[in-house]
DNA sequence: TACCATAGTAACTAAAAAGTACCTATGGGA
DNA sequence: TCCCATAGGTACTTTTTAGTTACTATGGTA
């Protein structure tokens, strides 16, 4: 008899929770390559607001996942990276990225007609 | 002076447009260990919905991820499986497993509590 | 003095995703 | 004859997620 209502059925559910939803494994992916400021990730994803932007790095940082450096600056400097548990994801980040890119040859035959060149493409 | 809008600013986007959203890594982690009926994987996935279950097939069969094999019988029986296609995603798939078993290890100590057993989580 | 840049917050609205309830088909068995 | 099981469809509602707009702080600069 289990009176406890176990939380997952499947361990993936419990990488969902952290990286799951439209913006968190974009915005890691680029942070695979570095850290990032938060301006600097606007520009590479356009068309996340700001309100999306802040509030998923909230939520990787609370899970441990990145780290947030602020500058004492005026205007202000706040940079982001992959903590070091968040370097576990990195094998997985890049498969992603590798299948996407795969998927999209597959799809179109040319990945540059689909895909914006920047340092992650080439 | 670029005309054409691409459609990616990073290749994990289209991963995402494949396996992104609530169900579809589950349902295919589910798949990595063999075909599998509608009823099982209702089983497997309690909190599932029957029609967010056949959306979600619908989607990944028309993507070119799973088969569908339909059997004339009364009543119905069907199967769902990995395509070859999809096949490419099982490493990805064990991987997003793994990290979030050793999550939950590093969230809450015990594995056991927090994960239903059946035959993925031995 | 007025404005700039950067990072962020908050209230409100809109859109997308997911859930609910009910309906279909069909051969076999009680 | 009526109900069962299985797989699925549909109209509608709710919830969740995301977008919009306006606002804050502050030292430096024109």
């Amino acid at each position: 008899m289990t009176l406890v209502k176990k939380k997952y059925n499947i361990s993936v559910e419990a990488t969902l929770e952290v990286i799951g939803g439209k913006w968190k494994c974009v915005i890691l992916c680029h942070l695979t390559h570095g850290k990032k400021r938060t301006t600097e990730l606007k520009q590479l994803m356009p068309a996340i607001t700001q309100k999306m932007l802040t509030q998923q790095l909230r939520e990787l940082e609370s899970d441990g996942i990145i780290n947030r450096i602020s500058y004492n600056q005026v205007p202000p400097k706040v940079e982001y990276e992959l903590s070091e548990y968040g370097e576990s994801l990195k094998d997985i980040l890049d498969s992603l990225c590798n299948w996407g890119e795969q998927h999209i040859i597959k799809q179109y035959g040319d990945k540059h007609a689909m895909l914006e060149d920047s340092i992650l493409n080439k």
